[in-house]
DNA sequence: CTGAAAGCGCTTACAG
DNA sequence: CTGAAAGCGCTTACAG
């Protein structure tokens, strides 16, 4: 029925060996070659890639886990990790965990049947925690939650210091009760509400955060409840781009404005959120150089399994617009 | 080095077979059930995935060949079709060809080198031109881009009625120079704009119509020329919603306003639409359902490969907002 | 229900 | 450079 590497040896009239060589790159003689070649185009033949991997033993395949793929952040660097994986022979498993961990541990254990050969994982915190219980077979690069330098290798963001430059940038703005909406599944919300925390303890300014689920919904509820309640604020800083546009939406649907009632300064530098009312301040991050560092990690500690772990930490950029105006009016544009 | 079914099978004092089939939900008796499931626990076996499909010649897999993954709209699709995929116990393989042939070529070869079950695919025009001469050894069922009924299964949006509900609203809304803004690498750009161009004959209007690349940075372009020529729009209907970005971008670059200046219509209910100045007017396509029906004509397929090729065609919803108010004022609300 | 044995489609030492 | 042969880790008739 479907063509063989046997087929195709009868009808270039060579071993399946020389076959095997020849779509391997092996040592073959030229004529052999182009007779093989011919043999191959003739039958239509395609290698079976679960007899190569079972038998040559590797996969050449990295296991890529993002926590929620509509989340633009992590469209982005699972493109940079797959054209990463391209440039060096590899494919990419992709799979979205939707921040549960049950669905983590359920990818984890597809990642061991696969023999995948590593991960690129960005976890929730319960995952993170347990990861060392585990006993994978493969090496692991954290990415976007790195969590205290442990005994992993991970890309992140200065998450600590980005939020503080949004905390800086809205007390510049004139801004004094400065708010923290901040993501509960990721070590990622942690950091940034620690930098947030500290730049207003700096500022001589009292916290007001929370953490909420990472999802719009969540944001918007909780918005919508803080500002008609008496602790209200008249800024706030924002963990990420879902959480972002639910506080957008919690805005206009009690019809206030940006930044007049409510200024706004989150992460992320998604399209949409240069053209949403005055354009929203946020922290830009290199989502291309974190998928791409993440598979350099990956394929030096496929070199050096000994070596310590390392964590690579990236700054973000401040992205400056209408929404953190404060008094002082402000046109857009880019701070580094 | 690495525990294989032997381990197993010699720590529970059974046969190999026996191990396979408890992890293949085979027909074993209790005791040994148990006495293997505790000794796949103490080993911390996990089956070699590449050996089972091998030896078992079923993938249990799917392909997805997307467009781009960057569009909101097959991130979608492609979330309701991993977790069809996974009801029925399969994985699923996403690619993303980014709208070069070239690319779903490399795909499609790689597809066959998996051996998958069966593919769900978003073609180019090029590709869906040349689909029956590739020799595909599985199914495939068309999604967003049907083309003419073809030898296909498929399921796509009524694209040319959808494109005629916008411009018949943005008729009764006053506007009379409607353009037309459609991608030029799909069949959907393609049906809509048959339906833009048969909706504004039978209103007596004067068609206007530009075919460009499906990326915001195309249209953005496009846009800020068009508006500065003599041949100036007074609204736009705009055929996905990374076009309807870059239509947003170039009317606010130019400093004009929506819809006084433009009024724009476009395809796609994303989160940001509803954010954008006074609300954008779109057509909201029935993404998860895409994606299910999608898996349902595949699963049918494999069941029954000779029957004739079906196709399914849904009808999309207009939520109208304010960026197609026209001279009466109108406020943002859903009509069926 | 259980086990011994064959074999899925390849790759890779091993000889020549 | 080339081929014969073993074997990757499983599943699945075939007997019992």
């Amino acid at each position: 029925m479907t063509v063989g590497i046997k087929d195709v040896a009868l009808a270039a009239g060579v071993s399946v060996a020389t076959v095997s060589r020849v779509i391997g790159n092996g040592p073959v003689s030229e004529a052999l070659r182009s007779r093989v070649e011919d043999a191959i185009r003739a039958t239509g033949y395609r290698p079976n890639l679960s007899a190569r991997r079972l038998r040559s033993q590797h996969s050449q395949t990295i296991g890529l886990i993002v926590s929620d793929i509509r989340n633009p952040f992590f469209t982005a660097v699972s493109r940079a990790v797959e054209e990463a994986a391209y440039h060096a022979g590899m494919r990419v498993i992709l799979c979205n965990s939707d921040e549960n961990p049950e669905r983590e541990l359920l990818y984890l254990r597809l990642m061991q049947e696969e023999r995948i050969t590593g991960l690129i994982f960005a976890p929730t915190r319960t995952t993170l925690d347990g990861l060392d219980g585990i006993g994978l077979d493969f090496p692991v690069v954290l990415i976007d939650r790195g969590g205290p330098s442990g005994g992993h290798d991970a890309v992140v963001l200065d998450n600590a210091q980005a939020a503080a430059t949004l905390v800086d940038h809205l007390h510049a703005q004139g801004y004094r009760r400065i708010a923290g909406l901040f993501g509960n599944t990721s070590t990622t919300g942690v950091e940034r509400h620690d930098g947030y925390r500290a730049a207003m303890a700096a500022r001589g300014l009292e916290a007001d955060a929370r953490f909420i689920p990472p999802y719009a919904e969540a944001a918007e509820t909780e918005v919508a409840r803080w500002l008609g309640g008496p602790d209200r604020p008249d800024a706030v800083v924002v963990s990420n781009s879902l959480l972002l546009m639910g506080v957008v939406k919690a805005v206009r649907g009690l019809g206030l404005s940006i930044p007049g009632d409510l200024a706004l300064a989150g992460f992320d530098n998604e399209p949409w959120t240069e053209l949403v009312g005055p354009g929203l301040t946020v922290i830009e991050q290199p989502v291309h150089d974190i998928g791409r560092t993440a598979m350099e990690l990956l394929f030096e500690r496929l070199d050096a399994p000994a070596r310590p772990a390392r964590k690579v930490v990236l700054s973000g950029t401040c992205v400056v617009r209408g929404s953190t105006a404060g008094s002082k009016s402000l046109a857009g544009a880019a701070v580094p």
